[in-house]
DNA sequence: ATGGTCGGGCTCCGA
């Protein structure tokens, strides 16, 4: 079973890519970030003409996550819990064949400092406590997404480039830390312990062909999740075509 | 070296 996550920057300005990519690596379930759409324009005939069923949280111009998946998707929850305030669409989680999965769009939380900042660590917060709750179910979880945070050194190009960027931010760091060490199982890392990875490349300056990039994109295995686990990596083709997104997907690959 | 390039939606925001 394969699962990607895939930060799009457009589902509509991607469908060429999107499906192209669908029928390429066929995966079982994709987790999408970064919509940039109402709901009532996801493109979900071009979609389904590949064979994927969608569920969706749009929103106008900004955020916007989705699951797809050849299998029926049950149990859909939209939101994050813990602040019946928040109407920004970073998070949807949803069973397909056993396996919880979500899909989630953290807060970029730049600038550093600022309210976007403590924005993102409140989020980082009700994340933490929602996981907590999601472990305690004692089942194969996957929560992947775009994390816009960079865990280690050595999921940065440059850490000097980065200078008080919200993506290294020690507090941004602790509370990854926070969540994994729950008991969650960073699977890219668990297969490649020391490769330097990327999953995004800024548009400017030419950073995907110097491969001066980040890891941002990941996938956390429940320990049922990560029994499974055989294989994780980067796909980096889409990110080299015409017209990419900024993210390339990232994916793993689960037993059964 | 605080620029550069995207996408969305409409003269600038978010990344």
């Amino acid at each position: 079973m394969k699962i990607a996550t895939w930060n799009v920057n457009s589902v509509r300005a991607r469908v060429p890519h999107l499906v192209a990519w669908l029928g390429r690596f066929a995966p079982d379930v994709v987790l999408l970030q970064e919509l940039k759409c109402m709901d009532a324009d996801f493109p979900m005939m071009e979609i389904e003409a590949t064979g994927y069923r969608a569920s969706f949280q749009g929103q106008k111009s900004y955020n916007g996550v989705a699951i797809l998946a050849r299998e029926a998707i049950e149990d859909v929850v939209i939101g994050l819990p813990g602040d019946p305030e928040d109407a920004q669409a970073r998070y949807i989680e949803a069973t397909v064949s056993g396996v919880r999965v979500a899909s989630i769009y953290l807060p970029n939380g730049n600038p550093n400092p600022g309210p976007k900042f403590d924005y993102k660590l409140g989020f980082l917060a009700r994340l933490e406590a929602h996981a907590r709750g999601l472990l305690a179910l004692e089942r194969p979880v996957v929560l992947g997404g775009d994390y816009n945070i960079c865990p280690t050194e050595t999921d940065v190009w440059d850490e000097k480039a980065m200078a008080g960027d919200a993506l290294i931010d020690p507090l941004s760091r602790a509370a990854w830390r926070r969540i994994v060490n729950q008991g969650w199982t960073d699977a890219l890392r668990q297969i490649h312990p020391q490769l330097r990875l990327y999953s995004y490349w800024d548009y400017f300056r030419d950073r995907f062909t110097h491969d001066h990039g980040l890891r941002i994109d990941h996938l956390l295995l429940s320990p049922q999740a990560a029994d499974r686990l055989m294989d994780a990596n980067v796909d980096r083709s889409p990110r080299g075509l015409e017209k990419p997104s900024d993210h390339t997907p990232a994916w793993v690959e689960l037993r059964g």
